[in-house]
DNA sequence: TGCTCCATGTAACACGTTACATGATTGC
DNA sequence: GCAATCATGTAACGTGTTACATGGAGCA
């Protein structure tokens, strides 16, 4: 399970809230790992009873039920220990594989109209991230080493965002060529 | 759902018992979709249990206990179907960047290492799609609409491996850039 | 008053992983 | 005879998703 060290990570940046947390992994963090609020409010239960983190009411005198969590030593300790271990790696599992050799199988299933909708996604995310980028990290500037690794970080949402657009644009030429209608299977 | 779809579209490949179809998913298919045993035997009972396929027992003389599984109308109807509906973006996701981000705010974890095991992965990977794709798809060949479609998956597969490899690479620049070790922080 | 946002949770379910279990067949 | 492989399964658990629930704060 690697929530935790995510939220944990999070928590070292700022201490947050679960609900900020759960914000935050709707947006920029979100992107590279995402989870729910459900998921996010079990997790820093399960945490603070492990005591890797602690929780105190925010400093609002009460005005809300806001919970303020911060990283305990023992929590940074099994970051670190973590962070050394082999991680597991991101595999290529991906429903519209599966659906592509349907198509090879069956026939013409239209894949195209579900292919052109996924290159709208990829092409917005892609602008998202360059967005990002242009705001962020500068060309020219001078940044230090955490910039530089969250720089890193977001190139590699955009070489991903922009690898998958270039698969599409491919896909679309293949599953269009005049060949795959004129001589079925 | 899908591994149910993922299995039928096997299945309609060429019939199968659940050990069959395992040793597929470690292999071929696996490279894009994995499951373990347990959960194919599990899905296959929830699927006869559906009327998506029926199975008999193998043409053996009963020597083994082997089930032979086939897509039944209902099954096939079902993978049309469900070839229609959207399907979900496969997400980046990935322990290392959670690392990543780790390393920036607490200090060098050295992730180094760990890069260098993920590139060795990678292009162990990316070579065993390589020499499948000179096997199978020669340059030159003529191929029809079901090679072609199976040729863009294993494509797929390539740029991926590829892609990540080039990743490492940038990613291994960075970690070692001597600002990042002469001016921490 | 009613709407939206803040903030935290419970419950049920779907899916994936790991460990364990059983027995037959094949090859040395 | 023994080990590896074939072939199928049960059980328990961890994680992720979806639906539902509660109540306060801020604003029109």
């Amino acid at each position: 399970m690697s929530l935790a060290h995510a939220l944990m990570t999070s928590l070292l940046e700022r201490a947050s809230s679960g609900y900020d947390l759960a914000r935050r992994f709707d947006k920029s963090i979100g992107f590279f790992w995402h989870a729910t609020h459900q998921q996010i409010y079990r997790e820093l239960a399960r945490m603070e009873k492990a005591g890797w983190i602690a929780s105190e009411t925010a400093p609002d005198g009460g005005r809300t039920r806001k919970k303020l969590y911060r990283v305990l030593p023992a929590g940074q300790d099994e970051l670190v220990r973590w962070a050394q271990e082999p991680a597991p790696m991101l595999e290529l599992r991906d429903e519209l594989m599966v659906r592509l050799r349907a198509d090879a199988v069956i026939g013409p299933l239209g894949l195209d109209t579900e292919i052109e909708r996924r290159m709208g996604l990829h092409a917005t995310r892609l602008k998202v991230y360059q967005a990002i980028e242009a705001r962020d990290f500068p060309p020219g500037g001078e940044f230090g080493r955490e910039a530089r690794l969250q720089h890193l970080i977001l190139k590699t949402g955009i070489m991903y965002e922009a690898g998958w657009l270039g698969w599409c644009k491919e896909a679309l030429a293949v599953l269009r060529e005049p060949a795959l209608i004129d001589h079925p299977a």
